[in-house]
DNA sequence: TTAATTTTGAGGTGCGTACATCAATTTTCT
DNA sequence: AGAAAATTGATGTACGCACCTCAAAATTAA
């Protein structure tokens, strides 16, 4: 049998009471007695059993999503993932809710976030644009003792706090070499939009598509980054003057993770089965395009990994653990007809 | 505060006692309170605290992972894997053991399949190739209520088997597509290297990659599968002997998951870089020949999440719940220098 | 109606740990 | 040495549920 805290406090030679005292680090144990349990610890393999912990504590864990309310698609998916965890882990003490705020007033989610208390959640994963304000509300929430995750959505990464998402550079990268390899050796532009570019993750992905455009294929070039602001007349406005100013366009890059919008409207000034496409993230919209082969490749980072991992590393700093590095990297997927 | 079993036996108007009748379907119920009780349930939203029914099954779950003896860095990664999730789930009340047996012989398998007792096991993961006596034993184990998990290497799937892993099929052709499109429209011949064609694994993956050559690559063609039969010194001489007999060879897919003995031999034969090359499965060789260029893609199927997910099914299948479909499918990864 | 059977209730114990209280012992300081 | 402080032990309750026993009540069969 396994042993347990009775088995341990024999080994040790101490009592019941002060093993509770050295495993729960509670004061007024001298040092001597923390080694002697320690080693005893090593030395019989106790590992504390982590169903009695729990319901010895009855800790219930709350945790909340935040997200913005404009998107599209994907959005969707990342709410529907938040439910789907909800509902898997409600027998295991943990609640999970998904929360939308317009994210275009910082003072909001500052607002919002400045009100959240210990006693009613314990963890916030946060998925917000770029600004001064939320980055302070959010190292003040950390520091008022609730977890907090950024997600997929890079504040200038503050140190203690963990990020779940891909690295943008390396997943711009990607998109590039894809992008490069696919277009075949063929010299010509390639149209590349995004949503905004005043964002870091528009920017990273940005610098690490060019950077491997520039070292890897000369023959290609990237036009400026056109931004749609969400904005779908503009959208197809700017879209439709580019194709007419370029003849050469080899291919389309979309940098954020809604490409139904600009995609529907290039699709009206080209044959997108001619070119080389790649965007970012699965969603409806990208999924039968890439059956269609309107889309060549997908950059996506799996919404149903990500939430599990901010959930588990919420877990994990709840209970003062460390989260699994190894685990919770999420992967820059590629994704292509094949291998949907 | 979350309802307990003493709420919903008050809200169902019965007692504990029936209670843990309905909730643990123990016989002498009557369906008029079953109904009653469950209808309870949903009303107030019961959920059981799963910490306590571990702790008052105070069960323990002990699984094991069989894998060949032969093998290079893949089976390597794999078995550290499975020591990683022993740590982790030992709070768990969860013991995973990885345990290597010489596959040549099917009937040292199926031997030590039927020596295993319910009492010292919960269920297996098994790694075999194709064979009528592994396969039997795998079903007997099965009726004498030992769970047992298909792991990456598929007999023909067995029914009531759950199976973990990729589609081979998709694996070859998404390898395929790759390729396809990496050449970049010049004519020529590829070399397919295969550790053993016999394997069901190995014929799908060649079917998945010929389907897509024949249907988007008339510019391609498909050499015979080399078979290394892991031999290294015929691996030198087939590969060689190839390179002498074919002058256009302008592609290398390695389909079995150890590439580094051949494609050594064929960096002995020709300028790996000039050559579009797809390997399967991410090891420290595939790892740092895709940094030097050498290679151009990794088909993969990552090793930690695999052997999670065989340990999630065979706990939930241990527990009589449904895994969770959704997050046990395990992705056909593409990787590239830049997202490793 | 009576007997046999099924269904239900009441109550207890144990799982491994957390946490609190109070007394007893040891150590440290003056 | 004596007092104060720090350390340790003994003991009990609680967490939510599983599982067991025995008796009472309800239902069914004869």
């Amino acid at each position: 049998m396994r042993p347990t805290t009775k088995d341990l406090a024999k080994a040790a030679g101490v009592s019941l009471a002060t093993v509770d005292r050295v495993l729960n680090e509670r004061p007024n144990v001298s040092k001597k007695t923390v080694l002697k349990v320690n080693e005893a610890i090593r030395r019989i393999g106790f590992v504390r059993n982590l169903a009695a912990v729990n319901l010895a504590r009855s800790k219930e864990y709350r945790f909340r999503f935040l997200f913005p309310v404009a998107g599209d698609q994907y959005l969707n998916e990342l709410l529907n993932q938040v439910d789907e965890a909800n509902d898997a882990l409600k027998s295991d003490m943990t609640e999970v809710q998904a929360l939308q705020i317009p994210m275009d007033d910082p003072h909001l989610v500052a607002n919002y976030l400045a009100s959240l208390d210990r006693g009613e959640v314990d963890g916030v994963a946060i998925m917000a644009p770029e600004s001064p304000q939320v980055r302070d509300s959010m190292a003040r929430l950390y520091e008022r003792g609730i977890k907090v995750v950024q997600f997929l959505s890079g504040q200038e990464k503050l140190e203690n706090l963990d990020f779940v998402g891909v690295d943008n550079f390396a997943a711009g990268a990607t998109a590039g070499r894809i992008l490069g390899r696919f277009v075949g050796g063929k010299t010509g532009k390639i149209m590349v939009v995004s949503e905004t570019m005043q964002s870091l993750d528009a920017i990273q992905r940005r610098l690490g598509f060019d950077t491997i455009l520039n070292a890897k294929f000369p023959n290609l070039s990237a036009l400026p980054s056109l931004e749609t602001h969400g904005d779908e007349a503009r959208t197809g406005r700017i879209i439709a003057r580019t194709f007419e100013h370029q003849q050469d366009i080899v291919a389309i890059y979309v940098m954020s993770s809604e490409a139904r919008v600009p995609l529907t409207h290039a699709a009206a000034c080209c044959d997108l089965e001619q070119l080389a496409v790649v965007v970012h993230e699965r969603t409806p919209f990208s999924e039968s395009s890439i059956r269609d082969e309107r889309i060549d490749a997908i950059i996506a980072q799996n919404p149903g990994h990500a939430v599990r991992s901010a959930v588990r590393i919420m877990r994990a700093r709840t209970d003062n653990r460390l989260p699994l590095a190894s685990q919770e990297k999420i992967r820059i997927e590629v994704l292509l007809k094949e291998n949907l």
